[in-house]
DNA sequence: TTATTATTTAGAATCATTCTTAATTAGTAA
DNA sequence: TTACTAATTAAGAATGATTCTAAATAATAA
């Protein structure tokens, strides 16, 4: 059975790159990670407990090629780090983020809720929509008393 | 006549700040540069032109400050450097930018796109927004054939 | 094998941003 | 005005994330 590392794997290939044994410990470890939003110092921490002889240069530049691939996002809260992470499997586009102004958590909407405002842009701009970045920055459900329901998973 | 000068220096008083000489300049270049996302590094250059003998720490100290008032916003494009813009008066939400992937040209939309979409979120993911960030990237309309019309002024 | 190219390591270098310290300025009360 | 106090600033040092450099290593091709 093809794993995800496989395809990933193809993709390099594809892009006549290599998956070394550092690239592919890199990816495990997002693998791993997915909803955490790690920055590349906390990668390279975590890598180097499976791969320790890496160096922290080398994450940073397998980070920048499998974002140039478009594998994982490269994301900035406005804290001065670069956060990484992996896209949805055959996604077009970047998730969407809620930053809790409160607790700093950093929840996802894999949900693309942005469908119609880029039908509006694309015609009334003219501008031919590739990505985009959709953060919402305010108060988390464990955060606010008004209900402390966790919201339904993702539709 | 009252000026946006005379409303800043109020909210800054408001807040018991005082409108020194060196903060009423770095507030008159971003007037004057209300649309071009300048980094601190380029009010600097800019503001010495008016008042040689501001340091830069002072630059960074006063875009922090205007950013806690909402006077202005901070944004990140991904290139490592921060980026500040005056926001609307009065408006509530940071506007939107076009990020063009081709010519690097970051082309703004003050109208809000989001509420409906925030709507959504607010109720589905439990979750009270603040405030947003949306970004697009892709094509403006001065790079593709498509139709070299420049879209109509924020409707 | 040898030559070539891609990749890595380690640490130095860079660059944006923040911090420190001492000096300056403004505001206030006498 | 004068003295006191707090806010602000300049200058440059310090920090911290990221990128670069040089030499070593691994993979690939001939």
């Amino acid at each position: 059975m093809e794993t995800r590392i496989d395809r990933i794997k193809k993709q390099l290939h594809a892009a006549s790159y290599k998956l070394t044994p550092q690239r592919e410990a890199t990816v495990r470890i997002l693998l791993d990670h997915e909803e955490d939003h790690l920055s590349a110092e906390d990668v390279y921490l975590l890598v180097k407990d499976i791969a320790p002889e890496i160096g922290l240069a080398t994450v940073y530049r397998t980070l920048e090629l499998l974002t140039e691939l478009k594998i994982v996002d490269k994301i900035n809260f406005g804290d001065g780090v670069s956060r990484y992470d992996l896209r949805q499997e055959g996604a077009a586009h970047f998730h969407h983020h809620l930053v809790c102004l409160e607790c700093g958590a950093v929840d996802e909407i894999q949900e693309d809720l942005l469908e119609d405002v880029e039908a509006v842009v694309e015609k009334r701009w003219n501008f031919q929509i590739k990505d985009h970045r959709l953060t919402f920055h305010g108060i988390c459900w464990r955060c606010h008393d008004s209900g402390a329901d966790k919201p339904e998973k993702d539709a």
